[in-house]
DNA sequence: GGCAAGTGATTCACATGTCAATCAACTGAT
DNA sequence: ATCAGTTGATTGACATGTGAATCACTTGCC
């Protein structure tokens, strides 16, 4: 390869950061989605549907506009929402007003699983991954962070 | 909640921080097997086969040493086989000196498709992640790295 | 030699994710 | 009113991931 083919290439150490930044972090959510599954038999999925569905007005929310809210395809929720419901945590009622849609609704059984899982999954966040770093350092990660989505024109209207 | 139960929990800030993470890295991570499929029709498990194969003596590794090397689960290195044999990638045969154990090799299909897969895997790592960033904050990305894998206990003896 | 325990690999059941296809119900232009 | 096109949701086929169970072979110890 000539010396302008290597001008788009990472250098080793910039391939080292990567792999490095990829594997730390993997190790990092897999301990907190850990916790979470231990403490409240939750999946980080199942915990993102119930923080919406509980944030949401009368517990109830357009199956569509939580797919659109937490960004996920309608297909994956709808499977998601399958198994979750089998587990009692939510349940899927028609829409009168558009009989194509339906409303996803928190069950009390869910709203206590929710409840009783935020604070130890709060603690996790913070254990696992705030307590690793000097404010310094956090600050220079969410830097990071808003580059990566400025780079990647993320945050655009 | 009183005062000592609040100390153990992550600011608004903190929180967000973790979230704007994670989602952010989410969708590097996604762009860049993105392209990595587009490509060269190999997800970022092949690649990884692959690319352990290729370092290896001879194009084979024993099925266990490979799911050490690059830390699977035996079971999942299993499947993950079972799915490259049959698109031609790599080939199984039984181990002369263990009758238990298997022999994995890299077919010449799965060499060439790894080597037509390096370059612009790279190249997509170089402009989806590396550019996105002044040396410094890829220094400091670095850190942060290296203070979760200390504050975890990762690479310990 | 022979058996208990360990090891190598696969298999199973399941959860999770993507994408394309389906299907019914809505909507808007005519 | 009608019908093409859109939208809401589910389904199916598959890839990927985990953990437990299985099964065959190997090893260490007697």
């Amino acid at each position: 390869m000539g010396a302008a083919g290597r001008r788009n290439l990472p250098t080793s150490e910039e391939l080292a950061a990567w792999r490095a930044h990829v594997e730390t972090f993997d190790v990092v959510r897999a301990r907190i989605e850990s916790r979470l599954q231990q403490d409240s038999k939750l999946s980080s999925g199942d915990y993102k549907v119930l923080l919406a569905l509980s944030e949401a007005d009368g517990r109830t929310v357009r199956s569509s506009d939580l797919a659109a809210h937490i960004e996920w395809e309608r297909s994956r929720l709808s499977g998601h929402l399958g198994r979750m419901e089998k587990r009692g945590l939510v349940r899927r009622e028609p829409c009168e007003d558009d009989a194509r849609g339906s409303h996803v609704l928190l069950t009390d059984e869910g709203a206590r699983a929710f409840h009783a899982s935020t604070i130890p999954h709060l603690q996790a966040i913070k254990e696992v991954f705030i307590d690793a770093f000097t404010p310094q350092q956090l600050t220079d990660l969410n830097e990071a962070a808003v580059a990566i989505r400025r780079h990647l024109d993320l945050d655009a209207p």
